[in-house]
DNA sequence: TTATTATATTAGAAATTTCTAATATAATAA
DNA sequence: TTATTATATTAGAAATTTCTAATATAATAA
């Protein structure tokens, strides 16, 4: 795989409310899988998969905790690329409010 | 629309290869059509579509001049966004080969 | 053991995205 | 006008992603 496709995968990994839910909820700190679900947005077994996607793009990694599965942020890297574009989003807005004020 | 999914919309306009390429190609400068389908990788039609997925990302904006239709970033803060994930991306490569080179 | 709890996996339907091929449009050249 | 060039749009098939429902697994409690 080369760069230019491992990068869009990662975006792809971004690209969907519930894991970038996720990415932001881990972003403070860790939470088991059980937390995390508490959210009634998503059930039980949608929640698993988006986390296996997030696994997979080595975004995620788990640990067993007895019966639970702690859950944490692998490169915090993704969290700036994350907060970047919410900024970027916010900033956007921003100006068109500002735009229409006029 | 609110900000999570002006978000995650921003994240699925970048998570194509085309599109990844337009994007890193116009952050250098405004390129035409004509000179974007150069790349023979894709067809006119499906440059074009994924050129307008672009603009209805608010991602870049065109002009035209003549026959030409130019394309520019529009909010170079996606430049950023895109550099930063590929800057991370780099850096997770060259650290898994400084693993395996021990 | 057996039941319960937390989580993952699988199968398959539904939704969405992507691509190709054909056609449309608008500007210029002849 | 008519032809050509550059680009956009449309329709529909193929590929991919997402979700639901059912089932599997593994740890603990009873």
């Amino acid at each position: 795989m080369d760069i230019e496709n491992l990068e869009v995968n990662i975006f792809k990994a971004l690209a969907h409310p519930i894991r970038l839910k996720i990415i932001k909820k881990l972003s403070e700190k860790m939470y088991c899988v059980c937390e995390m679900s508490e959210d009634v947005e998503f059930s039980q077994s949608n929640l698993s998969q988006h986390l296996k996607i997030l696994r997979d793009a080595g975004i995620v990694y788990c640990e067993k905790d007895g019966m639970r599965i702690n859950y944490y942020i692998k490169n915090p890297d993704i969290v700036q690329v994350v907060n970047l574009a919410e900024e970027m989003v916010r900033k956007s807005i921003r100006e068109l409010n500002e735009k229409l004020d006029k």
